[in-house]
DNA sequence: AAAGATATGTTATAACATAACAAGAGGCAA
DNA sequence: TTGCCTCTTGTTATGTTATAACATATCTTT
């Protein structure tokens, strides 16, 4: 399925892409030698791949761009190399979508928040700040992992 | 697909559970009869289905249970109940386990929060309290809806 | 170079979800 | 009461997302 919105440059703000994709990709190479994973060619186009549409991909679509880039076509292809992303940290999935986004700020430990603009399709990434935390610990729940996401309308398609 | 857990009585906290049953049915009644909307009876028993079940349900073991009580046994069935449901406030879905539980206090709006035990299978319900509100108010972005949900240890399995 | 662990690619299938159409049930105006 | 409209139910068919299991290849360590 390809994306039904427009081609994304930036998620509510104008930024230097190519610069945004640069840095992430270097960030990408130390946080995994530091962590002894290795970011093999697949995991590294599949990380390119989320950096350069800045939206959120589905698995299929991820799938074909590799298939397209002389990588295998099946889909466990796709789903490894998205795995590995997402637990490495380089990458995000966004549960309302069955998608996946890179992570805007990689290496470092965080509970991510997300915004999806129900309109043009951008997903911007915030914190969560542990938004959980205290109730669930109120209960003695010990939380891994925490999903939070916002459907709504960006500023930009407010007007 | 079954459940991998065994059958649930109460979500972390031990409680009369035929009332339980009863009195979340007669709120969805009058939920139901204010609103305008019509609890039919595949709606009703669906809604049976996820009070008696106490945990999360696929959309397909929803719908095995309505084809043996003499429903349709194709997914539409299942999903257009569910569906009407959740847009009644009824129930909720869960993203991370493509399921869905009944409400545990339908009637009122609210923004639902959802503390899923990896070991036992068990959803417990809280309140998300407008958790990404401000972070949201202060980019402008306007919130439809919220997805906020944990995945964890209950206190029961930490034992 | 051999052994063990990790990664890639495949086949096949499972699990989740919806579009589009036909038929029935309820409300309501003439 | 008939006719019309809307909503609901059920079906067929198909689309979309995801994983199990296995063979091969590639790295790492000794």
């Amino acid at each position: 399925m390809a994306s039904p919105y427009p081609p994304k440059t930036a998620p509510f703000a104008a930024h230097d892409h190519g610069h945004c994709i640069a840095s992430a990709l270097s960030a990408a190479q130390s946080t995994c030698a530091e962590a002894g994973l290795r970011l093999t060619p697949v995991r590294l186009r599949t990380l390119e791949i989320l950096l350069e549409a800045h939206e959120a991909l589905g698995a299929y679509e991820v799938l074909a761009r590799l298939d397209a880039d002389g990588f295998g076509s099946k889909p466990p292809v796709a789903y490894r190399a998205l795995t590995f992303l997402v637990d490495a940290g380089l990458a995000h999935r966004i549960e309302r979508l069955n998608a996946f986004v890179a992570c805007v700020h990689p290496g470092q430990d965080h509970d991510p928040a997300f915004l999806i603009c129900k309109s043009c399709g951008t997903v911007a990434e915030g914190e969560a700040a542990g938004a959980m935390q205290s109730s669930a610990a109120a209960v003695g729940f010990q939380i891994e992992r925490t999903t939070v996401e916002a459907t709504g309308i960006c500023p930009a398609c407010q007007e």
